[in-house]
RNA sequence: UGACACCAAUUGUC
DNA sequence: GACAATTGGTGTCA
């Protein structure tokens, strides 16, 4: 059969997300990898940081860990947050045509967070997906980044 | 002897309590008034309602029985619900400049009956205050307005 | 002006 | 412990 649908073996699903405090300034970031059956978790901590370079950081550090395994593999990233999705699928073309200027005019924030997606996102192939919140593995992902918040760095 | 604080019988003492049962949506509010050793408690019902408009439909109510019988008076409004003292004294400032909107861009839900509450709040000589859970009129005013959601209106 | 995420607080009910 | 009503704030984009 022909189909435009790849062998489910050869897909890496990727769910991550963000979190952060903002009167602490305390951020995490958690991810649940999964590939025919196996899972990993991750988490990690970040100071001084903000929700959305979380989100952005709970992505790479996906990536990352997927690159360093599975490059050849098909991946589905899924996150509650629309800034990352819509960002790394449709403005950062914009950016990188203007200099990284928003609409505004101004510079886009966190652009080394998202000079390091793109790259990422780049040599594999990544597809990106906006996940519904009620997606057991967005609400585990979510709970390892609002855990990771308290964690210290060892 | 001075004084800042006015005649004890000049001032009327106004317990406020609200509520509501979210399956069935049916609410009650329940009052009790107190001046000089005279107390008048009342209470209602409603259908299709929340906990936040019974809290704040029972301190209309006192009110506006107040304004009929004893508008000269200083008056002295206590409830538990932060929902209602933070908004009169001092959030519905800000909905008034901003168009009704509350600090999340959203518009202020309730807000007919802010604009009541507001406009006999200005009418006469209104004091907010925070009541604790244990206060006897209080209590009292909570199982005026439990009650009530059960009654029927005839 | 709109959208999304994150955080926090209070009440009420079960 | 879980849900509904509501509010306040910050981070970001178009």
């Amino acid at each position: 059969m022909t189909s435009t649908l790849k062998d489910t073996n050869n897909i890496v699903r990727a769910y991550v997300s963000g979190s952060c405090t903002p009167q602490a300034k305390s951020g995490g970031w958690g991810i649940v990898l999964i590939r025919t059956g196996k899972r990993l978790e991750k988490q990690g901590s970040v100071a001084h940081t903000t929700s959305n370079q979380m989100a952005l950081t709970a992505a790479i550090n996906a990536l990352e860990i997927i690159k360093k395994n599975n490059s050849d593999k098909q991946i589905i990233v899924t996150t509650v947050s629309k800034y990352v999705v819509d960002g790394i699928t449709q403005h950062i073309k914009s950016w990188k045509l203007n200099e990284w200027k928003n609409s505004n005019k101004k510079p886009v924030l966190n652009k080394d967070l998202w000079i390091q997606l793109d790259e990422l996102n780049q040599s594999m192939d990544v597809n990106w997906l906006r996940g519904d919140k009620t997606q057991e593995e967005l609400v585990k992902s979510e709970s390892l980044a609002r855990d990771a918040r308290a964690i210290k760095k060892h």
